[in-house]
DNA sequence: CCTTGACTTGAAGTCAACTTGAGCTGATAA
DNA sequence: TTATCAGCTCAAGTTGACTTCAAGTCAAGG
């Protein structure tokens, strides 16, 4: 796949893509003999799954540490307690998003009380 | 209460606090005489409401639009309609956490076996 | 042959959201 | 009394995460 069909399928611009790679939060993709990056299933793979990190906010920094412990295939404890340590974060996030969702439903529903009042 | 008891009460740093005034993600807070901010019960709500705003990752734009028309007192159904919709981003974001959440689960108990694999 | 889309490095630009610094006042404690 | 706080303002600086630009080269397709 060229970096055009890969930007299109997960919706991130050449130059993201490429930026990706350059910082190292995605390894090295393959490369064709021209020197044409040819994303392979792998490559594909890491581009999902940083996407995904990336939107729900996990820190660029712990993925770049992460990739590179994945390509020296190493810290297989390491690895697993920034995974671990992510999802604590994300789980905290969750928490509170739900109480503000809770907050922001209270008011709404004021407001809504407020509106059809204003109709009498 | 001053800005260093409210800074204290609510973990925000008074610098934090001013520019939130400043740029008028608080309404304007009531000052002694001498002009030292003095924050009552009305300005306390406002900085535990952005705080929690804030912490779930409603944008600061938004908010301003709405502490705005709160001080005009007007816009009623705009000011419901902003709270609609960054509910609802919050609500999609909840969902990409709850996704990615799943997924580093899933890694996480990928790596417990490789681990403990590894010890015989 | 020329256009198109790929590639390079490296730096500069952008945007949001703070944070810091400069330079001030006025109250308090050694 | 001196100095050290806490407060004030306003402008400038920082950080994280891109994004764009310069200034090219290279190779395949029409």
């Amino acid at each position: 796949m060229t970096i055009g069909e890969v930007s299109e399928k997960f919706d991130i611009t050449t130059d993201t893509l490429r930026y990706y790679e350059r910082i190292g939060l995605i390894p090295p993709v393959p490369r064709k003999n021209n020197g044409i990056r040819d994303y392979d299933e792998t490559a594909c793979k890491w581009v999902s799954f940083i996407k995904c990190m990336r939107a729900a906010g996990v820190q660029i920094e712990a993925l770049i540490e992460y990739v590179a412990l994945m390509q020296a295939d190493s810290g297989l404890q390491r690895r697993k307690d920034i995974l671990i340590e992510q999802r604590a974060r994300l789980i905290e996030q969750a928490e509170r998003l739900r109480t503000t969702i809770e907050r922001l439903n209270y008011k709404i529903d004021h407001y809504e009380d407020l509106i059809s009042k204003k109709g009498l």
